[in-house]
DNA sequence: GTATTTTGTTTAGCGTCGGCACAAAGTCAG
DNA sequence: CTGACTTTGTGCCGACGCTAAACAAAATAC
């Protein structure tokens, strides 16, 4: 009777990536047959999540009756996105298609009990959630720290005073159920690392698109951050603990680290190393990040600065050569700092990981910078849609 | 009207994998009903590719009803698999289940064309497919090189007289059409390189059954091999050139490697580091390998062998560590030398590779020796049976 | 203005699976 | 030994979700 059940999630999941901007697209997409295709489109508008403009379009395409064209509904459904960092949060409400529809921030230090922030980032959520009258349909949250599967426990977040161990994911829905979202079950609620989110954003909606094997580095204010995707789909490894990148040897003779090694990528690639290198003394009101980011933007042409920036790239691209060794990505993405190297001086570090890697082929690996703002906020939504991407009608009820 | 197609693939690999003895497990594994349960099964008799044994069951379980067992068919098709080694080559047929039918073999140096070699090998195999009268569903090829996809050349063969770039697959399919193997086409007749084998044989047959991130590190002649089953596929990377892990630094003043760095896993970890290690001068008459096992067996109370083992153990672990902190696997298997220095002293790798993964939940990870005899061998002819796997019907027609 | 191409919709039909009832084959209790 | 219970296997029917095919619509090409 009703027709298209089975390729809902899938059809949404093209018309989400911006991989389907017709019906014509999605039934050479999906692979089944015109009649199916509009069912899946209609049902897709029945409930809420896409529009369909029917008008007749201007753009003169080539002979045939024009397709109408698919949107994301603007004015559809969202979900609450929250980012932990180290200067304070962000919170935000995502439509689908990667849309921030609104958002909001607090900043100021993070307390040393991660239930206060994550209360306060929620309830900011919440108001987001009142005055913009939308129906909520799920939440997730990125920390800037490894996240423990299958608890939700943040492991040794650094940059935070929190206990490791915390239970994040738990403290995340137990503030959800506080605050009142509607419809809030143990099945939404979701908690991923800031650089494996940046990672899932940037795959479907940014730089990344279309890449099978994805790869990203990321520094952002102490250590160094990695995330795979894999047939779009975040490998976050067994336990949620995969691409700690941060402790590959870069420099033998490097500095010692908490590890117990000297080198590590993580001491030596990082926003504090590189401020370190250029001689400068870091100070505390703004981020490191920023402060490197803005040293490379404005005095580049120092020698010393750029002689800092030629080997952090050195040393990143050592770490990136052995990643692409044991990974073979088609695709690396690089964000916060190490963007930042990468657009002051491409050539240098794709030279430096193709003379390292082992493969001619693989050292071609594009890498490129990110370029989504507010990937990892972007990334958390995405974990909160992957159940309506999975099934629209498990989550929204036929 | 016929029950249980879509089905039908997942079924087969149940069976296949040993997880489905019955069809009351079929019907939860699979979750659907008995019924579609019983026509699956029932198909897969038909297509000759399961055998139901209906007798009373001997094994008084439960209460209820007994269940009719499930076994592969012993007498059912094949798939041809061939592996090139350093001393020469091996062939087989093997069966669903991992079982090998008839094997047989070849040695002496192998020639600098592969063709030839692999000319031969499939002439074997072909008189083996005569000689038994089974039917042949596809060819599978294990190298001693990585495979770079999608062309299927291998790389750096650098214990064969091969030139790198060898069109390895290419070469294997003429054979296998020049022999007249029935049913060859160009969709079968896959090639692997042997470590990758190794890892999917054993996630399947073997010791690493049931585990969802499988981590295998081997070392046969020289150099060491790594590989990745991610959610029961193999893990190739991009272009099939993943998991080399021979270049993963374990000893920052060690040897120098042909890769421009020094003190690679892929000369600190190989057999013929650890016969240097022990002050043993290696001999031309047998492979390195075999040396370095049987001194390890019969001269492991040895001080200078002890001694050597140790470090080897250190530095392997190292590059472990490296690896669980990159992969998170949740269990990891060895092969080659590799085995046979963890079956030795289990205790003193499991440490190493405890004490310098970054978090001591993923340092608890299992690292067990490998369990199967020719593993890449079956690991071949994994890849040639994954398109039965996928879907019987379109391999064996309706 | 007519033919052609491509897209969207309607209707009919069919294949596959779930639900259900029933049969079969064992254990358990007395 | 007999009857109740439990679990497994199978046949029948209906529903769901798709394809196929015909038709209608909206553009371009000649």
């Amino acid at each position: 009777m009703e027709r298209g059940r089975g390729a809902l999630g899938p059809a949404l999941e093209l018309v989400h990536t911006g991989r389907a901007p017709t019906r014509a697209v999605l039934t050479s997409e999906l692979g089944v047959t015109r009649a199916t295709a509009g069912a899946v489109a209609a049902e897709l508008e029945a409930l809420g999540l896409i529009t369909v403009d029917s008008r007749p379009t201007a753009s003169a395409g080539s002979q045939g009756r024009p397709s109408h064209r698919l949107f994301v509904n603007e004015n559809g459904p969202v979900v609450l996105a929250a980012q932990i960092h180290a200067d304070g949060y962000r919170v935000a409400l995502v439509g689908l298609g990667g849309r921030i529809v609104a958002t909001t921030s607090g900043c100021g230090t993070i307390p040393a009990d991660p239930a206060l922030v994550l209360t306060e980032a929620v309830a900011a959520g919440s108001e987001l959630l009142r005055e913009t009258g939308r129906r909520c349909l799920g939440a997730g949250l990125a920390v800037p720290s490894a996240v423990a599967e299958p608890d939700g426990e943040a492991l040794n977040p650094l940059h935070l005073a929190w206990p490791s161990g915390a239970p994040v994911r738990a403290l995340f829905l137990q503030a959800l159920a506080d605050a009142g979202i509607p419809g809030v079950t143990e099945a939404i609620g979701f908690t991923g690392n800031d650089v494996n989110l940046m990672a899932l954003a940037e795959h479907r909606h940014g730089a990344g698109r279309g890449a099978r094997d994805l790869l990203c580095v990321a520094s952002g204010h102490r250590g160094v951050g990695g995330a795979l995707v894999l047939d779009g789909r975040l490998h976050s490894g067994s336990s949620g603990l995969a691409l700690e990148v941060g402790h590959l040897t870069v420099n033998p003779e490097g500095a010692p680290c908490h590890c117990g090694s000297r080198g590590c990528l993580d001491v030596e690639a990082d926003p504090l190393a590189f401020l370190v290198a250029a001689g400068r003394e870091p100070g505390p009101e703004v981020s490191l990040l920023r402060q490197a980011a803005d040293l490379l933007r404005d005095d580049y042409a120092d020698p010393g600065v750029r002689a800092a920036a030629d080997l952090l790239v050195d040393r990143l691209g050592l770490g990136i050569a052995g990643l692409v060794n044991i990974l073979n990505p088609d695709r690396i993405i690089l964000g916060g700092l190490h963007r930042s190297l990468l657009e002051a001086d491409p050539e240098r570090l794709r030279a430096v990981v193709a003379d390292r890697s082992l493969w001619g082929r693989s050292g071609g690996v594009p890498i490129l910078p990110c370029s989504l703002d507010y990937n990892s906020l972007v990334g958390a939504a995405e974990l909160a849609w992957q159940p309506v991407l999975d099934d629209p009608l498990v989550v929204l009820g036929r």
